[in-house]
DNA sequence: TGTGTACATCTAAATTTTTTGATATATCCA
DNA sequence: TGGATATATCAAAAAATTTAGATGTACACA
């Protein structure tokens, strides 16, 4: 059952409103860095970091750093790459 | 960002081991009542109805009652039954 | 009508997740 | 070196979810 397990985690790091909304804005925006990601959702940056490691510990983001900046985009070898990028975009094109 | 709540709600429902078995069983063995699903599992009652309960508020389950019994069986028309058959049969196979 | 069964719902307790503020670490630049 | 910036991590509080037991309701059958 860790297959099982491994998409529990996936659908957990998926089932947030804020977590789905970094999705997007990363979908639409590409690779961001935290400070840019706060100042955009207005939002604490421990709870922006918080939310940051679920998502890249479900595979779902990839992170990169260069000196000061961790920048944060879509993990395209996910294996729900496909699924999200589809989702997001009926997102973007429907709200 | 309505359609964005209605993923929240729905990956919210798949995000839980039990619930994901829960589907795992009805998509293996078809439409089941309550307590065929309590006996397989050896789990109470009220928290089989819970989330089985959940899986039904967000559309992944139907349910249809015949006297005493409850019948719940995967929701055929739900925007998430491609994908869900799809991920079952993958842990079906591997696990 | 009375009894048993299947199930939902309620409530309280237990558990998990999320938020917030504080602190720590690393890098850059004067 | 000292200070500023970016970010992770920690710890405590707040909030949400899950579990378990009790109760209520509807149906079937004697």
């Amino acid at each position: 059952m860790e297959l099982l397990n491994q998409y529990v985690q996936q659908f957990n790091a998926l089932a947030d409103e804020f977590r789905l909304k970094i999705l997007l804005y990363l979908y639409l925006h590409g690779e961001q860095c935290v400070c840019e990601i706060c100042d955009y959702f207005k939002i604490g940056q421990s709870n922006i970091s918080y939310h940051l490691k679920v998502l890249c510990e479900a595979n779902l983001l990839q992170k990169r750093q260069v000196a000061v900046w961790n920048y944060y985009s879509l993990n395209k070898s996910s294996n729900m790459y496909p699924l999200l990028t589809n989702l997001l975009q009926k997102i973007k094109v429907k709200d």
